[in-house]
DNA sequence: ACACAGATTCGACATATGTCAAAGCATCGG
DNA sequence: CCGATGCTTTGACATATGTCGAATCTGTGT
């Protein structure tokens, strides 16, 4: 379990790590707040922390931070069908929030700490 | 303007700070990981803030964090109609980020910046 | 009581989201 | 090459969400 290889896919949607630019910017001057583009970029990340279905999953993968786990494996822990797993896996994957990895025919995942302290990071920056 | 009572209404539907509990609760050894409760209550507050007028929303309101902002004052600048930022603010109010405060006829809304922390209190401790 | 200004609620609509069963892919072992 | 195993995609469906115009409510002043 601790010798996999570290063939990690990196999601390519998103970058890894937000620009940790806070919600309110007191540099900035603009009269309108945060761009409509920045703050779709942190809603996306948000959106894909924000359904209990991927917290559960994100709370499970965290117990396994070395090996991961694979779908099957979680399904039956959410009492979820694999296809909603596999679903919710991938707009996790998406949000760069978790990575996987193939091992043979059963892929595994695991979660991207620094991407949600990024989130974390963001979010005390605004109200710091 | 600095003088306005403090008359600011606390929601009542979801309690002022969460209970900081991380999503992976080490000292637990639940094989389901985080309850199902505390992950439906984590993503009611990420869901409120996982949208992209509401981001903006606080961004503006973060600019004026002594004050506060009206409906009328808001919609213009997110080329919002009146009841759409009414129904954002409402969301807001009812996930404890907000806070608001009638003032005559014009209702204040302002931000509360100890429910932020909370969510990044949270995600922080997440992955420490 | 009345009219007005501001805020919210209501009704309607389009779109997005979560969920599953069934079908389709991909990888390994004979 | 073929079957078995695990994962993902597709199609379908119900529900939730964001948005607006119109109607309604709330407080202020005349």
């Amino acid at each position: 379990m601790s010798n996999l290889c570290d063939h990690w896919t990196v999601p390519k949607t998103l970058p890894l790590l937000l620009d940790a630019r806070p919600i309110c910017c007191p540099t900035l001057e603009d009269p309108a707040g945060i761009s409509d583009a920045d703050a779709t970029a942190l809603a996306v990340r948000l959106k894909a922390l924000a359904d209990p279905a991927r917290i559960r999953l994100l709370s499970l993968l965290l117990d396994r931070l070395g090996e991961g786990a694979s779908t099957r494996e979680l399904a039956p822990l959410l009492a979820l069908s694999e296809p909603t797993v596999s679903h919710h896996l991938h707009t996790l994957l998406n949000s760069g929030l978790v990575a996987k990895d193939r091992q043979g025919t059963t892929v595994y995942y695991r979660v991207v700490p620094e991407a949600i302290q990024a989130i974390a990071r963001v979010l005390h920056l605004t109200c710091c």
